[in-house]
DNA sequence: GTAAGCAAGATTGTTGAACAATCTTGGCGT
DNA sequence: ACGCCAAGATTGTTCAACAATCTTGCTTAC
């Protein structure tokens, strides 16, 4: 059995309104945070055992996190933890580049917004002073949730959040982690100030330049770009 | 049995893929062409016996519509076709104020792509012309689509697929249904002239008015504003 | 007459087993 | 080394069963 679902069976095991979506959740989680790789073969047999759920059950929660493009699934293969190559990355910045900025420029402001994000731009500013990459990434992208919910809109932080798994998968596929966040530390703090200060169109065409930036490094870094 | 249900055994019923997926698509289908009302119960054992497949297989494609937001899962009660209500037209709009201004602005054009919404633009003129509400309607949806789909994206292609469906299901859920359409055929081949002239920044602000007025004008229909 | 309470029936949630279809693996022969 | 084929494993789908929950209709008390 996989070291990474190891004591997924002893988590809370209270009964479940829907063991489906619970089990969803499990597999969610230890996807997100790295312990099932991209390109991990999720076997039926084996992972209904772990989890102690039917594979009835499982499949269930395969067809939700499928729908969420988490997993591939691929007919009479299996399911696999969804591997994203650079085609991905530049869908991802498409996205980015046309809802973070259009929050920004129309979303409204609701008060203490901005507060919190000043509360996530010291965070990242602390993560950077103990080198924590982990801890920047974090808070870099709660900070682009945040800037999302300026929208108002439950399914566009939903979007948003697809989005911001997806990038984590990237992140967990690359061999090596270098550090694409620490430039953009005080990029985030200037933009908040920027929204503070009502220069709305300013921040969303310093965020699209920003956001063209993060892709063109992540696109050279992954190899697509020479 | 549902009457709307009748016949859907008989159509196609060479070996599917995915019989789950086969299912959800015609479901879908049904819903959006309005033969399965919002709110009607989706019963399994009526509906596993109408289309001829398991309650496993059915409660599969129930999760694949779930996830759509077709579909409305309750548990220990059902499943029920979505019934939006004013607070999900809001959202709607919330959604279409955003992204489809901010595909006029920041998209690229493709060649083709305006000469393309100037068919669409005539097909609405047409249908007005006869009096085709339904035609206006699809005429109207298509060209918002295609404003979307000047981000080049296919995730945001998808939210507005999305949307464009619950804005069905509102419709079919109005006891009487008047032409809301009439109004923006013109304001529609107006915005398309806009884009084609490089007018990008006055077209995104017109499309945004534009919905406002949408949302207002059906929020007043359904009883949400007085 | 009405409302609360309860029992019987129906529906959903979940499981386990079974079988067909398809894929993978290993060995075989050329 | 290469392709081919059979055996085993895995997925796709169905069926049957049972527990949990909801609905319905009846009884009873006030």
């Amino acid at each position: 059995m996989n070291a990474a679902l190891q004591g997924i069976a002893d988590a809370g095991h209270a009964t479940h309104a829907h063991t489906g979506a619970w089990v969803a959740a499990q597999l969610r989680q230890r996807i997100s945070d790295g312990l099932l790789p991209p390109g991990t073969k999720l076997s039926e047999q084996t992972l209904s055992e772990a989890l102690g759920v039917s594979r009835n059950t499982l499949r269930e929660a395969f067809t939700v996190l499928a729908g969420e493009s988490v997993v591939q699934r691929i007919p009479n293969r299996g399911v696999f933890v969804a591997a994203p190559g650079a085609d991905d990355v530049r869908e991802i910045y498409r996205v980015r580049r046309l809802i973070e900025p259009a929050a920004v420029l129309w979303g409204d402001v609701p008060a203490g917004a901005l507060d919190a994000m000043d509360v996530i731009v010291d965070k990242a500013r602390a993560a950077r002073a103990e080198g924590s990459v982990a801890g920047m990434a974090d808070a870099n992208q709660e900070l682009h949730k945040a800037l999302v919910s300026l929208s108002g809109s439950a399914s566009l932080d939903a979007l948003m959040e697809k989005v911001l798994a997806e990038m984590r998968l990237v992140f967990h596929a690359m061999a090596t982690t270098p550090d694409f966040h620490g430039h953009y530390v005080e990029r985030n703090a200037a933009l908040v100030a920027q929204i503070r200060n009502g220069q709305r169109e300013e921040a969303a065409a310093e965020l699209r330049r920003y956001l063209d930036g993060a892709e063109h490094e992540l696109l050279i870094h992954i190899g697509a770009i020479p």
